[in-house]
DNA sequence: AATACAATTTAGGCTAGACTAAAAAAATTA
DNA sequence: TAATTTTTTTAGTCTAGCCTAAATTGTATT
């Protein structure tokens, strides 16, 4: 089975919105998303259910089959391995490596995906902290944990991003936030939410909206004592 | 200026037709190259022309514009750069890149060139041998000397291929023929144009179609007393 | 339950890039 | 040069993927 670029597209921006409305996408959401109407939408989703790869339901919108799913984390996959590719090998910027992945995630070749991955190390996370999923599909669940659910006095491991958007990626490099960044929450202002934190041993304000958009662990080098 | 995947195609196509026909390449050249129909060739030089790349006269055929020379060099620079990262970086053979280097050509990001042709190491010619363009679109010359050419008791050293069709690659892994391999030719039979080597010490026989598709260079080690 | 509003689908068009068949021009042959 | 063949162009179709406008269905409100 042989899938369009644009196919390809709608399949990748069903199964992300499908993890917020598992029940079933709408068409205006997908058409929001990929920044077409929703008239074209509804064209595309019909052919997807033709082919099997989503369910569609007049007026209720669509789901992934299996085989919907699996092709989706396929160019997931691709998108992930090649943006550590960028950044790893080729020294790019992380903010910087989105829309070309964009473009490389649709070349077909299961045996260039093979190699790369290889290439690479079998990387399980992008340079966002996103997991790769796997040559089955599968894929470890997302980082649950935002620093601004974090407690006064946690101590936690910066691990990714939720919104990777430029700005915010560049804002993140200009204050030496990275990934494997160590942060210790010291408090909070009640008023507006922005956090009061130790980040790698310095002091550092940060508004409620950057807490919400990185993601956290704790640090299990601390957690038990610190 | 933007560029169609079918564009960029149709672009690289005349370029390499042009290097036979100087003077204009025909419909008809340019539809069995691309394996379209020659009304499907009239539609797009047509449209080229009116982009400025290429110069259009009814029933004359197309020549490309400086500019569309620039743009077809670019083209198979990206190609070229790709063929030497999958088989230098992601160790595949020699005959397998040629398929999605034509994919890989196509991915539009200046500075993702810029990077790889650094993280190659700004490799000057492709695992077959041709020589690749540089960010100018300057080129060396292909290499000119076929083995057929050669004369008998010459020392030449395999520099390229001329057709890199999979079947004749795979013929060369077989023997042991590769980029780099010393030739000495021992003699030739009139009646096939067969000619009778030494490869890398031991002897083979090849055909004259072999010969006439293995570009070979002097060996300059050898070739001033031997 | 009736009405109003929002979401979705249908109908019909558009463009790129292919195609076929027919017409026109160029090249070849007699 | 005239006739024939080949090449090229034109005219008209087709499909994918988008669009707008109108019609339909679902949802929310009274």
């Amino acid at each position: 089975m042989d899938f369009t670029l644009s196919e390809e597209n709608y399949l990748k921006a069903i199964f992300h919105l499908q993890q917020q409305s598992p029940s079933g996408v709408s068409t205006n959401e997908i058409a929001q998303r990929m920044k077409t109407k929703a008239s074209s939408v509804t064209d595309m989703i019909k052919k997807l259910d033709a082919k099997g790869m989503v369910n569609y339901v007049k007026y209720r919108g669509a789901t992934l089959t299996e085989n919907g799913k699996i092709h989706a984390l396929q160019v997931i996959r691709k998108h992930r391995l090649w943006e550590v590719f960028l950044v790893d090998k080729l020294d790019f910027p992380w903010d910087e490596v989105h829309e070309i992945a964009e473009q490389l995630e649709h070349i077909q070749s299961k045996e260039l995906v093979r190699r790369l991955d290889e290439f690479l190390g079998h990387p399980q996370y992008d340079p966002h902290g996103d997991p790769i999923p796997d040559a089955q599909g599968n894929m470890q669940r997302k980082h649950q944990l935002l620093l601004a659910q974090c407690d006064d006095g946690a101590n936690v491991i910066c691990v990714g991003v939720l919104e990777s958007s430029r700005s915010f990626l560049q804002y993140l490099d200009q204050k030496h936030i990275t990934i494997g960044s160590e942060i210790k929450v010291l408090g909070r202002e009640p008023f507006d939410g922005s956090m009061s934190i130790e980040l790698d041993g310095k002091p550092l304000f940060v508004s409620e909206k950057i807490a919400n958009n990185l993601y956290v662990q704790m640090d299990q080098s601390l957690s038990y004592d610190g």
